[in-house]
DNA sequence: GACACATATTCGTTTCGACGAATATATTTG
DNA sequence: CAAATATATTCGTCGAAACGAATATGTGTC
């Protein structure tokens, strides 16, 4: 994981989007998707990069996939995640991604009965993360 | 000069250690060059590309082109520079740059006679520029 | 003007990432 | 097992970036 693999995966908006929304926490693509707006394949395209580049990490929960930011993130990347973490405020489209990830859980929801993943950002788990 | 921009320009580590060495302050396409090591068309190009993108600026000095950083940074941008600033020691690739660019000065000089560019890092400069 | 130097640009090619559409895989439920 | 849901992957195409080689442009010197 050096610098230019980094900005690699931060050089898309799609994938800067995710990147961000991953530092509130592990979530799972459907909430992912949601707040994207993007089509399926195209989420999915970009979460495989960002994995491919140990920049995120996946885990399956039954019928659902939970991303997360790599727990094993060396000083560079933390500082990088940290520069993002600050910038966001900076720019419309991360503000509006975290209003529409705040809103989720009540509204969203795929079609629910028994059918709705654990919680917003993955129950409990390590919480809002280290950063 | 959104995100997504900043980190095109930092993707490529041609551009990354041009922007690095760029962070010590103004240098001329000669030095950048015999630090880089890299082919002359394949540095030229590169800054073109930081220039298209506002990374970079240029001015002309006699037969030189002296290239700094954009003046005009939003905080963004300044932010992702800091960034890069505070990890370059952590890549061996930024500290020999650093190193060779030190070097430089009294060794390198293109043919010279009155054939060298003004200093280091541009003579004193900070303000000399009209741009 | 002729030459030498510094730098930029063009050309043709190759590689790579992005995309939509379609399809495949895994999981849960009945 | 069949159907439904969530997600991943493949396919074909397209555009953009990267590159070396060659050439063009601008500047100083004689």
């Amino acid at each position: 994981m050096n610098s230019v693999r980094i900005h690699e995966c931060l050089c898309h908006r799609t994938r800067l989007r995710l990147v961000h929304l991953l530092l509130q926490g592990p979530l799972y693509v459907c909430h992912l998707r949601a707040v994207i707006g993007e089509p399926q394949a195209k989420v999915s395209r970009h979460l495989a990069y960002l994995r491919r580049h140990g920049m995120v990490q996946a885990e399956r929960r039954g019928q659902w996939m939970l991303y997360g930011l790599t727990e094993k993130r060396p000083p560079l990347l933390e500082a990088n995640l940290a520069c993002l973490q600050d910038c966001a405020g900076e720019e419309a489209v991360f503000r509006r991604d975290l209003r529409k990830l705040a809103g989720l859980g009540k509204t969203s929801g795929p079609a629910n009965a028994s059918g709705t993943p654990p919680a917003g950002s993955a129950g409990s788990r390590r919480a809002t993360a280290t950063v």
